[in-house]
DNA sequence: ATTGCAATCACCCTTCTGGGGGATATTGCA
DNA sequence: TGCAATATCCCCCAGAAGGGTGATTGCAAT
């Protein structure tokens, strides 16, 4: 099992010197090479369209365009596109998020050269690649309730130390309803209290920490 | 102004493909280069002391560990070691303690490599180097008051969804106690409630988020 | 010695939170 | 079309949180 041509990857990350390290790792294999660099995800989508890379290799946090709106951006130009996030989001709900989006594979920053390297080499022909430490998370909270667009949003402000008055009178609805969403977000995350629930979601993705 | 001998670089980073990063960029210059990697605190002391670089380059988000511990071993060693911290932290109590600990330089991840060659040269003279985005949070901070170790033990058990009463017992003190605390806490943070308080202590770096 | 700060505890009072119900749209998807 | 999920609103109530004020102890720096 070989491939003719060398793999063309292409790497996005907001920091230059992950950039380096990658293109420096992936330059020292025979069968791939680094056809273009991305910091953001609008270029990330825009280097996409007109290299056509083999793999992708995809940080999620990035400032602008993030990497989930990469991610879609490139599977919208091709829907077959093998894409390799590497991260260090260890939460649960951004890795569903991304492999639902399409991602390919999921690794951490924190994965050795050897997996970076086998997991652009799998992608290429399309198998998947799951970092473990990713993989248990993801079994530990299989089955769990997945929060609201809404109740993300009164989370968010929670995290910003809003009353549920406040948060009522900022969008525009009752303070009882606020109340509602807050139970439904305790329970959902078993969480102790509102302080809990923010720490909860920011571990597991729901919200940015 | 120059150097007679190559300026010898030690690279500490838990990732190893930002080592690389930095390996690549700093091998391209003629003046420097990379003379040992560490990837965690323990090995860095350790390294420090068997390889005495002219410059270290210091994470300070490592396992076991950690940069701050890192630089303290260090500074035991040779107390004008030349250390410059490269971490993703942009929080200013974190910046406040590695400048108090001896730390050259501060860089954020997201320096350029011109940044970053220009940051350890500088470093190698003894000139200190700081990111503007960490110079504008330092002085947008200046003069605010200090979190007691107390206040930041309680405050971590308040980011675990712990109540009033639990942290009293968990700590052996009275309820009274925790919430006098708690009110100093609110105060010197500028928190609304116990969850604004941790959200602002994770963004100053008072607090791991 | 005296000053200052950290840590401890106490009391009062108001407001907010969280847990228990129940109810009615609306919406999206099968 | 009909069901499930979501969003919305309402009530009650006990307990927790937060704001104000004051006081004691111990330690460290001046």
């Amino acid at each position: 099992m070989g491939r003719d041509n060398p793999i063309r990857v292409l790497v996005v990350d907001d920091h230059p010197i992950v950039r380096d390290g990658l293109r420096s790792t992936i330059e020292l294999e025979t069968d791939m090479g680094v056809v273009g660099e991305a910091a953001d995800g609008a270029q990330a989508i825009e280097l996409f369209e007109t290299l056509c890379p083999d793999v992708t290799l995809l940080d999620l946090q990035m400032p602008h365009v993030d990497g989930l709106q990469a991610l879609t951006g490139i599977r919208k130009v091709k829907p077959d596109a093998r894409v390799v996030v590497f991260t260090s989001y260890p939460g649960d709900v951004r890795v569903t998020q991304a492999l639902t989006l399409g991602a390919t594979s999921y690794l951490l920053k924190s994965a050795s050269r050897e997996e970076i390297i086998d997991a652009i080499r799998s992608a290429s022909f399309g198998h998947q690649v799951i970092a473990s430490e990713i993989s248990d998370e993801l079994a530990a909270h299989q089955g769990m309730a997945v929060l609201t667009v809404r109740e993300l949003g009164i989370l968010r402000l929670v995290k910003e130390g809003m009353s549920n008055r406040l948060i009522a009178e900022s969008l525009f609805i009752s303070d009882e309803t606020v109340k509602t969403h807050m139970k439904s977000i305790l329970v959902k995350l078993g969480a102790s209290d509102r302080t809990h629930a923010v720490t909860i979601a920011q571990r597991r993705g729901f919200i940015d920490s």
